[in-house]
DNA sequence: TTGTAGGCGTTATCAT
DNA sequence: ATGATAACGCCTACAA
């Protein structure tokens, strides 16, 4: 029971002879790992002419092509992309790192569309603690991706890692004005500044702010656009409360924020979840009525946000565009490493629900 | 400006000189891509030394080691994946399949860690249009994924080809009466007879069913298990409505159900997002207290059901140990392809939300 | 324990 | 247009 010999005939095999490099022909489906030598060999062909019949622009006639797709249909070959890899020093693979919360959860699905658009796949990495990006900057390196997309915050020692080894990478919506690095994002500053003139303008006086997390930057944007604002219209300085993005802390802020003697008649949320979570608390255990005793906002534009028990005013941040651009700008990126660094950022969308009085 | 040589010494290269295989020391960060020769000669050892150090089991002596590791920080090698997969046949790569729609959020971080933990990455595929299948499993195929996992239907023809490939196939509850493929999934049947039988000994009389798509057959299996166990306790047949898994497709199936001249008293989703439609619909257009005047009930444990705007009455799913099962049953499978096929069936947990009447 | 040498399956350069 | 052949960077017998 010896091994089967699948693919003999390579150049400096254990075969002696130096002609004739077609020995018994194979039987179809039998080992495993079929390689261009098989399907050159079924064809009568030369490698080579195989390499080339798989290569795009390879020239290659007509006629031979013909047979040769047919010889490789019957063996079901396709070319190993491992070896191609080892070769062209392009892996296809782009790195997507997503931080565990805080992530749209359509992001992913969108993003694949567009990398597939381009003929690109995706390697997923998804970061719960600190320790989890050393691992994550460690494989994608190792597996030689053309770039990376991070919708999570990097340190600025891994950003620079990435910049000495040439590997491409585009932010989203993340880290803004640091270290040249390129990104995508929304215009989270004018998004809450029409928020903050909107509720403003309908009368409203004594915010509340539910932030995220002190080192999320997302959250330092969203709030510090909406304190200037307020301060900018003459409004008393809010309290803020600081959650962590999620339902549970968005219920725990709002309840926090209702435990002071001065109950705000607006409270501007950092995310949308957040926002939900106010919702749900000042309902369900303040009962205090949406819009008409408190007015909610968020950021975001979540679905969830937009179902009728919600009917969340916030601003929808522009996905698809958002990631679009992205791709659009990783890709230039491969293809001229030269490229200078660049930002491109959207405005976001104001939808207008029901959660907030706005007249 | 010639293109820095910065790899010499290789077994068969241009240098003619037989011994002495260390030429003028390397410039640390110079050029890219340093591979284990350029941390061989900076040591001063043979590559296959390198080769062993960075090998789990290799047998190398303590200094050797020392050394190594130092000269590979100090030129900040990391192994070529690409390389050593080639050689190995192993890519540590898991391929994860997933529909776009109709998958639970955090699926795919759950399994991210999963994977991590045991030293695997995740190559994403995302499925919108039948022909992404079809790209799919040929990307999967050419970078020699160890295995796949799929929240996705798959068609016959891919699976065996699959097995034909000898790649191991996990599902996460998708099809299971069929071919002897592995699965992990939820008793959506035991599931979906618990919320029946609690709420016809409620006294409810009047069924309404929002199933999900023709095709999809864990809709098939919710919608079925529902029915059957209606006839099994003398209840009326219900009115069945198709919906598409969609919270608006969900309000839809709650105003059709509502048009008819029998209006339900209990309405049965074959998931959690079109009984969160159903209950907005219900409160928004249809003016109807839940769960006082219809009960609805979904099935999946998604977080915003738990919401408390509408608590909804569900089975979850136990995503964290059906995830976890699939990834220890493919291993397994990865460590030993015979293995036979294997089912594993996981009981979910009732939810007795509010938002149908259980007593 | 360490070094030598051959090969994994491609692509690409060169003759033909 | 086609066929030989040398890398690509690593792993692993085998020899020392």
């Amino acid at each position: 029971m010896a091994k089967l010999n699948s693919s003999l005939s390579r150049p400096k095999s254990t075969s002696p002879k130096p002609k004739s490099t077609l020995p018994a022909d194979d039987q179809i489906g039998s080992g495993h790992a079929v390689t261009s030598y098989d399907v050159a060999r079924h064809a009568g062909v030369s490698q080579s002419a195989v390499s080339r019949c798989f290569t795009p622009g390879g020239s290659v006639s007509d006629k031979m092509r013909a047979r040769i797709k047919q010889a490789a249909d019957e063996l079901g070959y396709q070319p190993n992309a491992i070896a191609r890899m080892l070769f062209t020093k392009r892996s296809n693979l782009i790195a997507v790192i997503v931080a565990n919360l805080g992530v749209n959860p359509d992001f992913t699905s969108i993003l694949s569309k567009h990398l597939i658009e381009r003929g690109l796949n995706l390697l997923f990495f998804t970061l719960d603690q600190e320790a989890d990006a050393e691992r994550a900057i460690e494989q994608l390196w190792q597996y030689r991706v053309d770039g990376v997309i991070s919708a999570s915050e990097l340190s600025e020692a891994h950003i620079s890692l990435l910049r000495e080894r040439g590997i491409p990478l585009v932010f989203i919506n993340r880290l803004y004005e640091i270290t040249g690095a390129n990104s995508v994002g929304c215009d989270h500053a004018e998004g809450e500044r029409w928020l903050i003139d909107r509720l403003v303008q309908a009368g409203h006086k004594n915010f509340g702010i539910v932030a995220g997390p002190k080192l999320s930057a997302v959250s330092r944007l969203r709030t510090h656009a909406a304190l200037d604002r307020l301060q900018v219209l003459g409004i008393d300085k809010p309290a803020i409360i600081y959650g962590d993005f999620t339902y549970e802390g968005g219920r725990q802020a709002m309840r926090t924020l209702f435990e002071g003697k001065k109950r705000p008649d607006a409270v501007v949320c950092a995310n949308d979840l957040m926002a939900i979570g106010c919702i749900d608390e000042a309902r369900e255990v303040l009962s205090l009525g949406i819009p008409d005793q408190v007015s909610v906002v968020g950021f975001d534009g979540l679905s969830p946000g937009q179902w009728s028990a919600f009917s969340l005013t916030t601003v929808r941040q522009p996905m698809q565009s958002m990631v679009k651009a992205a791709v659009d700008m990783l890709v230039a990126r491969i293809a001229d490493p030269a490229l200078a660094t660049e930002r491109r950022v959207f405005s976001g969308e104001l939808v207008e629900g029901h959660s907030a009085r706005l007249k």
